[in-house]
DNA sequence: TAGTGGTCTAGACCACTTA
DNA sequence: AAGTGGTCTAGACCACTAG
């Protein structure tokens, strides 16, 4: 199976335990054309004998390989390397995320807040009636004196908390890109689309109306499966950029 | 531990396997509120005797939560539920895939193929020195005759391989998007952003000029991890929203 | 029927954290 | 020292696929 005759072998003194070490190896044989997509893998009972391990951590190792989706496993088949697919690609906000918090001089200015009535949209994405008060806001980030983000978001109005105040220390996306959060939501939809900004957009982040920014749209759940928070972030184009590898990384 | 006295157990005899039914009973703890972000999980013995389960199945359980970023295990302290946190989101390309070959009425026509020289912009991107011969291709994709994607893409020219026709074959990022593919790549870099489509751009598309777009660009690289591929697609902003999914969802 | 992967057991030992 | 998660063993049985 392996193209050479130095084949290598599991180090039982590593740090890396036996399991990683049994990924990594197959990781890099297929990211080394050893294996090519569509080839067989071992079975599970040649790659015991082979690595002197036991079933689970061979098993576990084929289970980590088939959820990075280097190879399909199939019962009763085997275990085969799967050829390179774009649809595997995925983008994280955690790169987004680090702009706001890693930023060096990163601050948030609340531009507005006030009650609203909700009108038909406002009502129908938080699932109210219209005419029932929401708590709008407009936030912008700054980075470097230079604004980068604008947000604008409904909260629903929530009677049994005491005042607005309190309501406005939730922020919730501010809360959720810090961290530091926001007990109320246990689930969110994110939507996210390329846009032209309109005139008042644009006026806000300095930039020519009409240019391209990435829109984050928001809808936060709290335990009830009730939405508390629509909203939307525009990010200028120019700032952000998302990233993804897809394929057999022979590291990582 | 539960809210209530009626505690649910393990189905033997149920198709789903037992880690994943604990798998969803934690997960459906966390999505109702019986645990709370910050709130340590049973110990893992704890589990086992609850649950009449062997050690091993209550790791794998355990594993796959922490793999879905539910819960965080540190040794020695404990199992904890995360808060939200936005930064998990993650957008996957599969859903423009679908679009493609989905689409009910999808053709990919082919606008221009022809050897160029490489300028250094090219050369830098492909490895190569500049003036080398590359393989351009711009291509454009319809659905519903409407045209929906631009793709330009540069590949080195290999004169291994006996005539354009064949590598035209390759057609590397219509393959990969279709599955069937494209033996050569075994590694990818993608990056997605937000730009205004210029005239030519726009004009292929049929939009007016400085129209939002997602563009997506692509590096593809060879088993010696030389990139062979170059390019980028743009995809008409009204067509395209990339979704994403965060926190507790009790199913699943 | 033979070979494959999928699941599961009932423990063991280790490393780490906390007190 | 006690409790936690992290790793690993050496099997077992089952479901599925293929010849």
């Amino acid at each position: 199976m392996n193209a050479d005759g130095k084949t290598k072998t599991i180090d039982r003194g590593s740090y890396e335990p036996a399991y990683m070490q049994l990924v990594r190896i197959v990781s890099e044989q297929i990211a080394t054309g050893i294996l090519h997509p569509g080839d067989q893998l071992p079975a599970e009972g040649q790659f015991c004998t082979r690595y002197s391990v036991s079933p689970m951590t061979v098993r576990r190792a084929i289970n980590i390989l088939v959820e990075r989706r280097l190879v399909s496993a199939t019962q009763g088949k085997g275990t085969f390397v799967k050829p390179l697919d774009i649809g595997e690609a995925v983008f994280r906000l955690q790169e987004l995320k680090d702009h706001w918090t890693h930023g060096s001089h990163t601050n948030v200015r609340l531009l507005e807040a006030r009650i609203v009535f909700a009108d038909e949209c406002i009502a129908s994405k938080l699932a109210i009636s219209p005419g029932e008060r929401t708590i709008y806001m407009r936030r912008l980030v700054l980075q470097e004196d230079l604004p980068t983000m604008y947000h604008r978001e409904y909260l629903v109005y929530d009677p049994t908390l005491p005042l607005v105040e309190a309501q406005l220390q939730i922020t919730s996306l501010e809360g959720l890109l810090q961290g530091q959060n926001s007990e109320g939501f246990r689930r969110g939809h994110l939507t996210i689309e390329a846009v032209n900004l309109k005139e008042e957009e644009a006026g806000v982040l300095k930039v020519p109306t009409g240019s391209a920014a990435f829109y984050l749209e928001h809808i936060f759940y709290d335990f009830h499966n009730h939405p508390v928070s629509w909203g939307g972030l525009m990010c200028r184009a120019d700032h952000f950029k998302l990233t993804a590898y897809i394929g057999a990384d022979a590291d990582l």
